[in-house]
RNA sequence: GCCUCCUUAGCUCAAUGGUAGAGCACGCCUCUGAAAAGGGCGAGAAAGAGGUCCGAUUCCUCUCGGAGGCA
């Protein structure tokens, strides 16, 4: 009999999330063999084709022959949003689940968990013809049209983030005003035309990988010298050939820092070791900076940690 | 050995005879479809010793340290 999700069903999913460098790849690769599961990727970053060195893509051989979603699904290219993970999450763990498989949830972008689990408003799609007439007003005008168009929106917004504020008179701009948000776990169903009162409901199990500060900072480190070690100037150079400077700035950390001494020819000239022991204390830094933002979600989503 | 220039926050640099600003790093917080992105807040500095002056980070002298030039 095939599988229907509705709302009186909460499907079981494993969640593991963690700052980078915690080890959650390998764990969720042993949780998959061990309980017979499938592993869909929660990466902003994997999803797209090419940046394998400095997402930490985890090779083949060391997925032990456990399928993986939402890895190289993108062009550099192209853009994937939360909206997207949540489109194809949904659709994946009806899969998974009629499969008899257990759904394994994992990685390091938590907003995206957020999106999955608390739901984001009324499918709005980026627009992207709006959004660059919008970037041309100054933010004192864009909060001042969300403020008359829906005060509940604004009250909550930011006035200084333009991202969120472009964001907010998008939906505007379809809906008329931003819905609050779901509390409960829920996820819109993807053929709401024949089913509308379809929802997909979650009860997630956490696995939360938290190591104490030192050891995530040694693991950032070494990690990221092997990425060095594996080539990541090199692929940097390949995006960079693709995609574009300003398309590496949007891809941040790596992409974004290693770019930036690309683009300048001054210092793309010097040779890897001195570019390298330039670039690492940078790069950890930031990358220490990202592991503290993913802590900051975690507490959000509900898992204090250290 | 002589001469010149330099010494300001962890780093790179500003301004100023009336008790110093920024960027990055650091800490805290925030986040409804770009999230490895975006936004807010905070802590932190005049190499040392003298002198001139009502008042010196600023002007002068010496010392330490650094860069360059001449021998």
């Amino acid at each position: 009999m095939p599988f229907s999700p509705t709302g009186h069903n909460p499907v079981n999913i494993i969640c593991i999330a963690g700052p980078t460098a915690s080890g959650k790849s390998a764990r969720a690769v042993e949780e998959a063999l061990a309980r017979d599961g499938e592993i869909i990727s929660v990466d902003s970053r994997q999803v797209y084709r090419g940046l394998d060195i400095g997402t930490e893509k985890m090779p083949a051989d060391e997925r032990r022959g456990v399928p993986h979603h939402l890895i190289d699904i993108r062009n550099v290219a192209e853009t994937y949003s939360a909206g997207d993970f949540v489109n194809d999450a949904c659709r994946l763990i009806p899969e998974i689940v009629a499969r008899g498989k257990l759904p394994i949830l994992v990685g390091g972008t938590h907003f995206y968990f957020d999106a999955l689990l608390h739901g984001l408003p009324a499918g709005v799609d980026a627009n992207p013809e709006l959004r660059e007439k919008l970037e041309l007003l100054p933010t004192e005008e864009l909060f001042a049209r969300i403020r008359e168009q829906d005060p509940r929106r604004a009250a909550e917004l930011d006035p200084q983030n333009r991202r969120r504020l472009i964001r907010a008179l998008e939906i505007i701009a379809a809906n008329g005003t931003v819905p609050p948000r779901a509390r409960d776990i829920r996820c819109p169903d993807m053929h709401s035309e024949t089913r509308t009162s379809d929802v997909l409901t979650f009860a997630p199990e956490w696995i939360v990988i938290d190591p104490p500060a030192e050891e995530l900072r040694a693991r950032i480190g070494a990690r990221l010298a092997r990425a060095f070690e594996r080539g990541l100037i090199e692929e940097v150079r390949r995006v960079r050939e693709a995609a574009g400077d300003a398309r590496l700035n949007e891809l941040g950390l790596e992409y974004k820092i290693v770019g930036e001494f690309l683009s300048s020819s001054a210092k793309a000239t010097e040779d890897a070791a001195r570019l390298e022991r330039k670039l690492f204390p940078i790069l950890s830094a930031k990358l220490w900076q990202y592991a503290r933002r993913q802590k900051a979600w975690l507490r959000k989503l509900g898992h204090p940690m250290s």
